[in-house]
DNA sequence: TCACTTTCATAATGAACACTATGGAAAGTA
DNA sequence: TACTTTCCATAGTGTTCATTATGAAAGTGA
């Protein structure tokens, strides 16, 4: 062992003809588009700039492709959204900057409609179980922490006793997952907003404690 | 033209030896379970317990199959969803309606779980074009059909003028789309009921005029 | 019984699928 | 320049896809 990062260390050989980074985006832009079963690979290198072979060597196979772009998609700033979950001001906030940013995520002009999450593999064939599992993984860790977000709030007096901590979670998920499928369906930005705010409604105020 | 109901007429020739009707349900619940594009017809005969020929022969092709289950599933009883929403004592009423109709039926033990317009192709590929139109036609009338709704109450006096018409309808239909994803990662019908209860703190109150 | 019509089971169609074997070209090191 | 390593382009692999040709089987009408 002469290295223990080969990545950092000098790769002997011809190297990569085309942008690793680059390509990955591409494909990323393609799934989300077109799912991730209902998308062929002959698509992806399309969409890619490469060949099957190059593809193939330098992500694996198109599961591991997928979930690359997942990743990527799930964590594209340093901070994961559990995380920007539980130090948000109050779980009311959180969701509330949940709703309105997907409202703006999901209708950009430069981006595919809607969220890879909810719509890249709602249902398929056995060939996409562990996809399927990668993604539900992703709406249940972020259900969860909002949830704890709102339990917590309940517990400090943020929020009144009788409110739902699961309830108001699981709203506020679903109606991510929902907006998700209006901007796909064409609905606006400016519609998704309004949807958002009046969403909020369902909501309890923040109280002092 | 002797008759003018050939399906009424005795015909001739050999007898179809399978029931086109429960055939028919068979391939619903597995396009339901799988999906639209990713669901094989191989998985198809083998889940109706037909051939191939026998299929095609009944039902057209895999696209028509579809569409028939889909018409089949979108208008189960004699009124469809937009009568319904429009006969609504109120459009509050039919938020509510719709929101606990779904937290039970996506629940239900003996049918997979979410719902068949929310999950068969929420992506795809130019294949299924056709098919995904059709079912985002179904979510926009529906969609539609409650916005009309409210806002005919909202001119009755039923809603309040500042009341948003548009966003309120949005955010329903949204919720019963994230329902669906819900229902499908496991999560239960009580807690999908809660849910709803919950949602529906964002619709103002029934007023009298 | 005998045409006639339609469905059946078997098997095969070409196309598309994910994936890879192969050999030469390219770019580095010595 | 010789050599090593890796990548790229071509052309394939076997499998699965949706769909159908074929001929025997099963009914109806005369």
């Amino acid at each position: 062992m002469e290295t223990l990062e080969p990545s950092v260390a000098k790769r002997l050989g011809r190297p990569l003809s085309f942008d690793r980074d680059k390509a990955l985006n591409a494909a990323l832009l393609q799934f989300w588009q077109t799912g991730y079963e209902t998308t062929s690979v002959a698509e992806l290198t399309r969409a890619m700039g490469i060949t099957a072979p190059s593809l193939y060597t330098a992500f694996g196979d198109k599961e591991s492709l997928f979930l690359e772009c997942l990743e990527r998609y799930a964590n594209p700033g340093p901070k994961t959204t559990p995380e920007l979950i539980a130090e948000a001001r109050s779980a009311r906030q959180a969701a509330q900057q949940l709703l309105e940013l997907s409202a703006r995520w999901f209708t950009r002009q430069d981006f595919p409609a809607g969220c890879l999450v909810a719509s890249a593999a709602s249902s398929g064939s056995v060939n996409s179980q562990r996809v399927r599992a990668a993604l539900k993984k992703i709406r249940d860790v972020n259900r969860k922490a909002l949830q704890r977000r709102a339990e917590r709030d309940i517990r400090e007096g943020h929020l009144p006793r009788t409110a739902n901590a699961q309830a108001l979670a699981s709203m506020t998920m679903a109606l991510v997952q929902g907006m998700s499928t209006l901007a796909r369906d064409g609905v606006g930005q400016k519609a998704l907003l309004d949807l958002a705010r009046t969403a909020m409604r369902a909501w309890p105020e923040d109280q002092s404690p």
